[in-house]
DNA sequence: CGGTGAGTTGACACCGGTCAAAGACCGTGG
DNA sequence: CCACGGTCTTTGACCGGTGTCAACTCACCG
């Protein structure tokens, strides 16, 4: 149970975000005051790809992530992994009525979210010129992202994928990874060939690898397959 | 030349296009007072991959792809085709500083397009409501289509991507296609591909095809392989 | 009539996906 | 403490789609 209430919580929260920590706390108030927190389990659902998206989340401690279900089912691809101070749910709830094109699911056990009703926060973010340039430029942004995304699915491989990934989170010191499942619907295959890389990265000594925990070795080599591959 | 001023005709197409049609003309006319109209010839490049943008556009007649340039030089990946009424280089003006993305390139001549100044767009758009709402909810579905281009590229075969093309472009009448490299561009392969792809519908009696000119003669079929292929 | 560019076609290599089997790990409950 | 079951991981064999290279045809144009 939190110790203060939730609209002084909303607003500590939103004050410190990327996303509106531009805008004033008078700006910011009406909005906290809409706001209520809600806790989740690992694995406990956000929201489904289809619904209509009436809240917008974000993420005050744990992580969600953001997925679609593609191929009849078979498969999974993680959009993103939103962290504390993030938003869930941004497009969804500006694009207007369109049904949310994601799942989005607790990764961590507790993961709390501030939940905002989308009328509340459109009204309030298209009438404060600060919050709308904040929201656009996060939503411009998350694009760019996406699109740099698209890229190195369509036109990179598997290697200079997987590579990137242990640059980007194993660079400095040990990293926990995550199952071969989850590293599959990040990268965008399927597990058993991120065993064969993760295996193959080991047998060239560009890794460390000990019960789940990794470490670069080779870090100019990985940078190489990563980067400029092809 | 224009028979009319500019500022006239540029509030004539802001007020009749998708995005901005929902705003009053007394919000869009100081916008309108900045554009400038200007006119291109076929290839004739709008901006590169790399430029600081400081101009949005809406193209008033003709049509603009906008591209990536990948693997080192050796691939374009179409991101879109806009045509009249359709704003080009909205993510990148409202991203913040950050350079833009993809190149852009006028398809037919003339080509016009309506420039406005990025500082005066940003700066006008966030201070009204109507406008702040309907980019955002633009930026927001043009997201949303680019993830369900992600997914396709990623995830379903090239025949499904041709079949969807072809039902998307020759559904009612015949149609002239682009070159196979063009095509290469926007379904993310090489032109060999999209040769043989074709000679194979043309073979399985699904496409008529006489001298470019392509007619679907089995749209059924053809909505099953673009559709729910496994 | 030669030249250029686009389109077509064949041969081939390779990456990635699938299926199946076996091994490692981790909790629970006896 | 050990046995058990489930999940995750690893590995092998195999297949199909895609990309690449090269040769050839065709249309168009000077």
């Amino acid at each position: 149970m939190p110790t203060l209430p939730d609209p002084v919580r909303a607003l500590e929260l939103l004050s410190h975000s990327p996303v509106f920590g531009g805008a004033s706390p008078a700006d910011l108030r009406p909005l906290a005051a809409r706001g209520t927190f809600r806790t989740l389990r690992r694995g406990e659902l956000l929201f489904r790809a289809g619904d209509v998206p009436e809240t917008l989340f974000m993420v005050s401690s744990g992580s969600v992530r953001v997925y679609r279900v593609v191929r009849g089912g078979t498969r999974e691809l993680t959009l993103h992994v939103e962290g504390p101070r993030q938003l869930v749910a941004g497009v969804g709830v500006f694009a207007g009525s369109d049904p949310a094109p994601a799942h989005a699911v607790a990764l961590q056990t507790p993961t709390e979210v501030l939940c905002l009703p989308a009328a509340a926060v459109r009204e309030h973010v298209f009438g404060t010129p600060a919050l709308a340039a904040a929201v656009i430029a996060s939503l411009a942004r998350r694009q760019a992202e996406l699109l740099a995304r698209l890229e190195g699915l369509v036109f990179s491989e598997l290697g200079e994928r997987l590579a990137a990934y242990l640059l980007e989170h194993a660079a400095d010191g040990p990293h926990a990874l995550p199952t071969n499942s989850d590293l599959a619907a990040l990268l965008g295959t399927v597990p058993e060939l991120v065993s064969r890389k993760l295996g193959e990265f080991y047998r060239l000594g560009l890794i460390q690898l000990e019960r789940r925990q990794v470490r670069v070795l080779d870090r100019p080599e990985l940078e190489r397959l990563a980067g400029r591959g092809g």
